[in-house]
RNA sequence: UGGGGCGUAGGUCAACUGGCAGACCGCCUGACUGUUAAUCAGGAAGUUGAUGGUUCGAGUCCAUCCGCCCCAGCCA
């Protein structure tokens, strides 16, 4: 017997052979001398049939304290049985009981709420709906790391303890030796720029962090964010990146996590349609198309929850919304020079109403403008020093983009809120488990 | 941080203008040789988020506090 424990998911190629099943018991039934208990190993299930004239007593009688989550090892037969869910089952002959499980364990196959849900994250991992959303993110980080390497980027680790900078808004900040407080990183945008003038194209891939308090389906105050940065691309050059890139990602999915997707229910005909190239449109003329709709956006405002989701619906793909007001946006990014009120920049929102998904924008290369913009932002000047720096020796035209990861898996995977795609999800009112 | 909503058994929820604390699921006991969220019979299970007030009487009304959900802002 080559392997007499394999993954329930190779159970068919074992047809006939007597092999043992490594896992955790997800459901009991009984029916008097015949008794049922699927077995989830992560891989997929497998159900057990117990028949009691046809086992020794004592392993007959051990069935009875098989509660829900027990950890097992099951020796059995295996057979192709179209009634079984998982279509495979184990004809019993040995059962061995690893770690019992209390009765109160809380998770039952019903209904419910996302508080109790999240307070017990550590068993709710284990149902089968969180496994196609984690396979989906799996998928997706890989299909990233991929798709940059078929490029020719480096990875890149950008820091993750950092002295004030990046974005303006809230910092988590703690007690850092004798330096006063450290900070940690809203951003690696700022390293990967200096990347870029080292090695051309870079990514990072890393956790971020938010102290806003925003209470909202799209928000966590710790997130995953992919932030590409290459020199030489303008701002033309850094769109078609992006779609791409999304596009990339979306085909993979589609193409490998078919199963997953529709465990979820997910409708893919809104995803088959994401190919390049996105829709363009400038803010201005977003002002101008959200007004004649009714909004009251006026020029200079950020747009809202509202209006992007008004703005999609009139596309049947993800939309570039380009060159925003200077003051709504940060003061790295590069002045347009067809209008100098805008920078160059995109906010990159997904259909359905999921929002933006990236945020990208040409990176000022001259000096004395960033300086001056720095100054105007109140900045601390001292502290952007080496970021300054790469101005002044060799600078360059550069592009990036940064993509919030939780955001992404969300949309491709058609659910509601962010917080059911990370593992442990860190949000204003969570902070366990 | 604003606006709205909610908090009752381990879970999901009922309980009319204030009048005996309920159902289903789960759990326990028993029956059943192919179950699919098995079925059938029986049983245990409650400081109604907390404190105070109004009342003959409060899950229900009032005040304060605590916790959560949704929407908005900020952003990815």
């Amino acid at each position: 017997m080559a392997d007499p424990t394999p993954r329930i998911v190779d159970l068919s190629q074992h047809v006939g052979k007597t092999i043992t099943v490594r896992g955790w018991v997800t459901h009991v039934r009984s029916s008097g001398k015949v008794a049922f208990a699927v077995i989830r190993d992560g891989t997929g299930i497998v159900q057990a049939v117990f028949v009691k004239t046809q086992l020794p007593p004592e392993v007959w009688e051990r069935f009875k304290d098989l509660t829900l989550e027990t950890s097992v090892h099951v020796t059995g037969e295996v057979r192709a049985e179209p009634r079984a869910p998982g279509s495979h089952e184990l004809g019993v002959t040995g059962l061995t009981i690893i770690g019992p499980s209390p009765i109160d364990y809380p998770i039952q196959p019903k209904e419910h709420g996302i508080d109790f849900l999240l307070d017990n994250r550590h068993f709710w991992l284990r149902s089968n709906r969180v496994r196609a959303i984690f396979s989906i993110r799996n998928e997706i980080e890989q299909a990233i790391h991929d798709f940059f390497y078929a490029r020719g980027f480096l990875r890149i680790d950008t820091p993750i303890l950092t002295a004030a900078i990046g974005e303006r808004s809230g910092l988590f900040s703690t007690e850092y030796f004798d330096e006063g407080n450290a900070y940690l990183a809203q951003t690696g945008q700022l390293y990967g720029e200096a990347a870029a003038a080292a090695f051309g194209s870079i990514y990072t891939f890393g956790p971020t962090f938010r102290a806003e308090k925003s209470k909202t389906r799209r928000h966590l105050t710790e997130f995953w964010m992919i932030e590409p940065e290459v020199a030489w691309n303008d701002s033309a050059d850094n769109m078609r990146l992006q779609e791409d890139f999304v596009s990339y990602l979306v085909e993979r999915c589609l193409e490998r996590r078919a199963a997953e997707l529709r465990e979820l229910e997910r409708d893919t005909a809104p995803l088959e349609r994401v190919k390049p190239p996105f829709h363009r449109v400038n803010y201005t003329e977003a002002v101008e198309i959200l007004q004649k709709r009714g909004s009251s956006i006026t020029w200079g405002d950020d747009l809202g929850a509202e209006d992007e989701a008004l703005l999609v619906s009139e596309y049947d793909r993800p939309v570039f919304v380009m060159n925003y007001p200077k003051e709504a946006k940060a003061f790295y990014m590069k002045e347009n020079p067809e209008d100098p009120r805008t920078v160059l920049c995109d906010d990159c929102l997904a259909p359905e109403g999921y929002g933006e998904i990236i945020g990208g924008s040409q990176r000022e290369d001259d000096y004395d403008r960033l300086l001056h913009r720095i100054n105007e932002e109140g900045l601390p000047v001292d502290a952007y020093g080496w970021y300054l720096d790469l101005r002044k020796y060799g600078t360059f035209v550069h592009s990036g983009f940064g993509l919030g990861l939780e955001r992404t898996v969300a949309w491709i995977c058609g659910l509601p809120h962010i917080r059911e795609v990370i593992a442990f999800p860190r949000m204003m009112h969570r902070l366990k488990p």
